[in-house]
DNA sequence: TTCTAATGTAAGCAGTGTAAACATTAATGT
DNA sequence: ACATTAATGTTTACACTGCTTACATTAGAA
């Protein structure tokens, strides 16, 4: 006998939402598909999500918190050059992996952030995190660093998209040397070609 | 009195889904919205175009062609660094002021582009059109050249999403240095930014 | 001129986001 | 302990969507 009250359905919302936009893309995702999943009525959602977009923003959120987990650098110990070029390999990695998260969270599907507090808060952790450790690498005003920041973190998440549009999986580069199979170099000698623009960011 | 045929119903329906889609992003186009907008009837637009991708290629088309003539350098004449910083300066220009055709043509709304062969051989116009100015730039091999395509076209690319995601227009960046304002200055100064980045890539 | 392919229409299906009115229950204040 | 309120769930319904099917008109080729 099942009770009328579902006891947890928020979480259960969130968990079953991020599992299937990772999966099927977040435009394949319905309130009724996800209702049904947990086996409530289609509009029972609405009582913890007030639009779509919260929703998403929900998704977004948990996807920025698992970036953050990803690409924490340890602000308390010593900050090298190393740090940043394998968290930012961290950072692509989880990028091309939980591409359609990914979407949702760099995306248009959640207008603006600051209607969402708690996906503002997580969306700007890492970046957070990202100039603390260019502050521990070198000593400069906080400007500079924030220059910097942004330099490396262009520079990453293009590569994410560059890198998912060429759709370079299982593309053998010795046949034909064009954009697609660069991008396989690239991306199977991330830490290699990371290094340079790294350096390039941090002795400048 | 209104004849049976339209006479030029797939330009009028492109068209139009341009200024659409530009104006309240991609998503918020119907294909219903478009026929009435051109005086048809609701389904009249699946003559020409067989699904939604289909019609969202179109436009994503339509803007590939324009951003490979805002890009496009004259490899005829002598290619110097200027022209890279330059040219960079009008994609992320482009990025910006179209910025919803601009995810349309970037993000997953099309998915494989092969499907629509004009759309491919105009989003690989414009990467080519670089690739051979990296050539005629310096003498090395196809991969090195494809390498920094890659380097330059990520950052770019990168650049414009990240510039995008933390609204920048209007803002004080005396006041508070942050990574919003340093968005503004790099924006305000693209082209001084970019000339660093373009000269990492090209002496290396 | 006839036939056919291209292009248009009408009607309808299954699915969507979400609003409104109502039902049940958990939480709370006295 | 009990009444009240707020939270959470259901039902019903509206307006909208992409797309299919069957049919109508007409332009262009034979």
């Amino acid at each position: 006998m099942k009770s009328y009250h579902h006891g947890n359905l928020k979480q259960e919302l969130i968990d079953c939402a991020c599992k299937l936009c990772e999966r099927d893309g977040y435009t394949k995702l319905s309130i009724r598909t996800l209702a049904k999943e947990s086996g409530v009525s289609q509009t029972a959602p609405y009582r913890h999500f007030e639009t779509k977009e919260a929703l998403y923003a929900s998704v977004a959120t948990d996807g920025f918190k698992k970036l953050h987990r990803a690409c924490f650098i340890d602000i308390n110990k010593k900050v090298t050059k190393k740090h940043l070029v394998e968290k930012g390999c961290k950072y692509i990695e989880f990028g091309l992996k939980n591409a359609n998260t990914y979407d949702l969270m760099f995306g248009t599907a959640v207008g603006d952030f600051s209607n969402y507090p708690e996906l503002l808060e997580s969306a700007n952790s890492t970046y957070e995190n990202m100039k603390s450790a260019f502050s521990k690498l070198a000593n400069e005003d906080d400007e500079a660093i924030a220059f910097k920041c942004i330099t490396l973190w262009s520079m990453i998440h293009g590569l994410v998209g560059i890198l998912r549009k060429v759709q370079l999986v299982g593309d053998n580069y010795e046949e034909d040397i064009g954009p697609i199979s660069t991008a396989s170099l690239i991306a199977n000698n991330l830490e290699v070609h990371l290094d340079k623009v790294v350096s390039g960011i941090v002795e400048n």
